[in-house]
RNA sequence: GCCCGAGUGGUGGAAUUGGUAGACACGCAGGACUUAAAAUCCUGUGGCCAUUGUGGCCGUGCGGGUUCAAGUCCCGCCUCGGGUACCA
């Protein structure tokens, strides 16, 4: 009987769901193991076959984790909320909610067909109002939350009020706003309720302020810095500029240091860390005041490097500084006017495509060197930021490049403060050398002298010792329908919280999804937008305008986790006694391309919760694996210029051709193309001619992102109805190793699928292919088969290398095939072996066997060494490193009697010639070698 | 520029701690079975040279080095992929 695997499969997932195979209790006898993956948004185009490549993986381990005893919770659910499903919306007038709905169904259907281990009662969607409503508490619990220095957490607003009650702020050790003012007891009473509001913006992490965004006209909405890419927003390629605005921003910022240090014990990739310590951005060294010559104002810098501050020759603000409008004189108003224009017209891209184009102008006034006294030019000039330490910079140009290539262009003078070092053609940026002219620091080595110049710097209270960090704080809030609503409301201009019991704060409903005319956000046009504490959302006109801007993508996906393990709970996000239990995540799975956005903002809710005390744990994966995308394999045909021939690649040079994206599908493994389908494809090829080699139409290749456009997707449903599900799977793992990028390439697909065919006909060697299993006891030869695959396949299972175990069953079952191996004993552990990777067939030929529950019942087969004991060593025989022939031997022979074995065999002799050894290298069961 | 990763047959890849390079597959070639095809099975398959056979030389991006022994370790380059960027 062949086996088959469509009414197979369609069986066991028909079980697995029938009998809740899957559904993960809390039960304390077990360890708990916890398997995630990065949810999905749930686009349009459905998967393709590189989606679930991290599935499959993260999947096979979860099952394994099971046979291995653990009690393991495998969910998976929808990041629900997002930008296609709106930009659809206003395209075509939809509700996102209703399209949303469509493509999660796709995809369920699709993943169904996969037979993966989820636990599909724990689905969650963030966009579903039951789980929103806990991603607005926890905005809430942000938003009167401050962040304590002292206690290096963060703790409830109503701790802060009574101690401004008590001493104003004086002594408050916070992470708060820039300029936050310094008030004392008296003064905070004496403040009016809005003062006070004002005053607490600054500190809570959820906060409201006006800050430089990256507006996106044609999308009408903010994005974050993660989103926009070379200018263009990453989504849609539409350009981005800069404009001030009220937003609300959470102050991850806080947390900067604990991101970093926490990512020291994380089992996650060094190159996934990198990013993050990079992101963050840690650099220390001091902040310095430079006062202004005839000015009352001082200009702040931060510095790395204070040591070179003797060779200060000029400073350089942003165009954007605060200070720029103060100090610049009347002589020099008009350029530097003109040239803060020039910027402001001036996109990111462009600045960011000019770098070798170095602009910048006189303001006129001179700064005062705190430590010469000597005047000090100040420029303004555009490679300076605004919004980077202090947007100020004291420009020592021998020892920053971008400060020299500034001095060389404007002529400014370029002093020298390392010994030896030459600075006529280019900074020199190395942290070796001694300091020279630079009095008190003069022959001290760099490293001395940065600490000797913060503590003269701080003696003279001209500045202090400071840690600076890259990270900024997020932007929270977008210009969008489809998202989570900010549960704000605001009183006289001033945000409150929405009650909690009046969540979740739904979202309302709208006649268009695009924003207002007056460039407000679509909740704008909500007719029931406003809020009533006593009542909750009531009519316009009514009550208290609400917030309508709505939250990130990354609000939703920045807790997901905690849900899954009570994701039905309605009086908390999750129950205690759930987080107890199941704590964080003890195996991620997802895609790289997430480093620095959700990785680090899921790290940051996680340490708020457990700040708060919601949670015991204050990392949300303690293990992260990255997968690696699969690319695409594009076809190409090539159209002769001005016509509608085109020739075969291998011809294509006689011509002027460009290539064109032909479907994959119409393209066979030998790069020969469906002519027929081809012309069919669109109406313009319908004429086409075809100059053809050897009778041919052979496709040139590329290996692309896989992608609707260039027509090289791959769908895993065709495959799974040609190959079968278990065939997917085994083939997607034996592509390579998982963290790999790697290109798609069916071929290999006919290897697994013959490896099925061949498992099945080991337990069908009856009369006409029955089924027949003998109960015979095992022979010393297949129990080392077996023993050696259970070996390698477990070691493989635990590092994660699942293309090998493919290779280890494909290793088995050939010797099982040539052993005409048909013994329970045999065949019921390799069948438990293959349950992760192939579960449908595994399901089946376990119930052949005769058990009566499912196979993830079972328990992974235990490893015995003794059955692998080998009698012989095949030792081979090198000479000077050169292996020459292979001498079998007793596995239990002494150095001596391996060298007198060898030595006796003519072939030794024959290598070498003669001559004596001068040395003979013996490795017991490794290698013996000659050193003549 | 900087940071991370990778480079092995025609292809995907294997070699876990320095110890027989190319496991396992795909593809290809030849053969068996078949009226034929599919399916299945068998044989061969890194390159070059030699050959009845035994064999010889080269070979893991390139150039050096360490070592009895290097795909693996060290130094210097090249190429590709990913990330990131006027970050003071």
């Amino acid at each position: 009987m062949e086996y088959d695997f469509k009414s197979t499969e369609a069986k066991w997932q028909k079980y697995w769901a029938e009998n809740k195979t899957f559904h993960a209790k809390q039960a304390e006898d077990r360890p708990k193991y916890y398997v995630l993956d990065m949810f999905p948004y749930p686009s349009g185009a459905g998967l393709h076959v590189g989606h679930p490549l991290g599935y499959i993986a993260s999947d096979i381990h979860a099952r394994y984790k099971r046979l291995k005893g653990f009690n393991v919770l495998h969910p998976m659910g929808y990041d629900s909320f997002g930008l296609p499903a709106e930009q659809y919306a206003i395209q075509t007038g939809q509700h996102p909610a209703v399209t949303t709905e469509v493509n999660i169904n796709r995809y369920r259907e699709q993943l169904d067909k996969i037979g993966f281990s989820f636990d599909w009662s724990r689905e969650i969607r963030t966009s579903d109002p039951a789980y929103y409503k806990w991603t607005q508490w926890i905005f809430l619990q942000l938003f009167d939350a401050w962040y304590s220095k002292d206690l290096n957490k963060a703790v409830p607003i109503k701790d802060l009020i009574d101690t401004f009650v008590i001493q104003g702020n004086k002594g408050v050790d916070a992470v708060c706003a820039e300029g936050t003012p310094q008030f004392s007891a008296e003064e905070w009473k004496e403040m009016s309720k809005n003062e006070r509001q004002d005053i607490l913006l600054n500190y809570r992490l959820a906060y409201l302020s006006e800050s430089e965004v990256n507006w996106c006209p044609a999308l009408g909405t903010v994005l974050a810095n993660d989103e926009v890419k070379d200018g263009v927003s990453e989504r849609g390629g539409h350009p981005v500029v800069q404009k001030k605005m009220m937003q609300w921003s959470m102050r991850i910022t806080a947390y900067a240091e604990r991101l970093l240090t926490g990512l020291d014990p994380l089992d996650w990739s060094d190159a996934i860390k990198e990013l993050q310590r990079n992101w963050i951005g840690k650099s220390e060294g001091a902040s310095v005041f430079f006062g202004v010559k005839d000015n009352d104002a001082k200009i702040e810098v931060f510095t790395t490097r204070p040591d070179t501050i003797f060779g200060v020759s000029f400073m350089v603000l942003a165009p954007e500084h605060k200070l720029v409008e103060t100090i610049t004189t009347a002589e020099h108003k008009a350029e530097v006017e003109a040239y803060i224009e020039r910027t402001k017209k001036r996109t990111e891209r462009e600045r960011l495509a000019e770098v070798k184009n170095i602009t910048g102008a006189f303001t006129g006034a001179y700064a005062i060197h705190p430590f010469t006294g000597a005047p000090v030019p100040i420029w303004i000039g555009d490679y300076v930021l605004a919004g980077y330490g202090t947007g100020a910079v004291m420009a020592v140009p021998s020892g920053d490049q971008r400060d020299w290539d500034f001095a060389n262009h404007f002529n400014l003078p370029i002093p020298n403060v390392i010994e030896g070092a030459d600075v006529s053609e280019s900074a020199s940026e190395s942290k070796e050398g001694k300091l020279c002219n630079s009095e008190f620091l003069n022959g001290l080595p760099v490293k001395e002298a940065i600490k000797k110049a913060i503590d003269a710097i701080e003696e003279r209270q001209i500045g202090t010792r400071k840690v600076n960090y890259k990270l900024r704080d997020a932007v929270f809030g977008r210009q969008r329908y489809w998202g989570e609503p900010i549960p704000i409301y605001y009183k006289n201009g001033i945000p409150k919280a929405v009650k909690t019991e009046h969540l979740p704060l739904e979202l309302p409903e709208v006649d268009k999804f695009l924003p207002t005319e007056d460039g407000e956000p679509p909740l704008q046009r909500a007719t029931t937008w406003n809020y009533d504490p006593e009542k909750g959302v009531v009519a316009n006109g009514e009550g208290f305008p609400l917030e309508t801007t709505t939250m990130p993508g990354w609000a939703g996906s920045s807790w997901y986790y905690l849900r899954y393990e009570d994701p039905n709970n309605t009086n908390a996000f999750a129950d205690e006694s759930a987080v107890n239990y199941w704590k964080n995540v003890d195996f991620y799975l997802g895609g790289s391309e997430h480093a620095t956005g959700h990785l680090l903002y899921v790290r940051f809710w996680t340490k708020f919760l457990f700040d708060m005390g919601y949670i015991p744990f204050d990392e949300p994966a303690q293990k992260l694996v990255n997968q690696g995308m699969i690319q695409g394999v594009s076809k190409f045909v090539y159209r002769v210029e001005g016509t509608n021939q085109f020739v075969s690649k291998g011809l294509r040079k006689e011509y002027k051709t460009s290539a064109i994206h032909a479907d994959v599908s119409f393209v066979n493994e030998h790069n020969e193309l469906d002519i027929d389908a081809f012309k069919a494809w669109r109406e313009d090829f319908k004429g086409a001619e075809f100059i053809l080699e050897g009778g041919k139409y052979i496709c040139g290749n590329e290996v692309e992102k896989m992608s609707k456009s260039k027509f090289n997707v791959v769908n895993p449903d065709e495959l799974i109805e040609q190959y079968s599900a278990d065939a997917l799977r085994l083939h997607e793992m034996f592509l390579g190793p998982i963290e790999m990028h790697k290109p798609w390439n069916t071929q290999g697909i006919d290897g697994v699928t013959k490896f099925i065919r061949k498992l099945w006909r080991l337990f069908h060697s009856g009369e006409n292919e029955s089924f027949v299993v003998s109960e015979e006891a095992p022979t010393k030869a297949e129990l080392k088969a077996l023993h050696t695959a259970i070996q390698k396949v477990t070691s493989d299972m635990e590092r994660l290398a699942f293309n090998t175990s493919v290779s280890n069953f494909m290793v088995a079952v050939n010797e099982f095939t040539s052993l005409k191996s048909n013994k329970r004993s045999i065949l019921e552990p390799l069948t438990i072996l293959l349950s992760c990777h192939a579960p449908h067939v595994a399901e089946e030929l376990w119930s052949l066997l005769g058990h009566e529950t499912s196979i993830v019942e079972a328990q992974w087969p235990e490893f015995d060494e003794k059955h692998l004991a080998e009698d012989e060593f095949n030792y081979p025989v090198s000479f000077n490193g050169k292996m020459r022939f292979t001498l079998p031997l007793s596995a239990g022979l002494s150095k001596d009697e391996i060298q007198d074995a060898v030595m006796s065999d003519e072939r030794t002799q024959k290598y070498l010639d003669g001559k004596t050894p001068k040395k003979v290298i013996i490795v017991p069961k490794k290698i013996v070698n000659f050193v003549v």
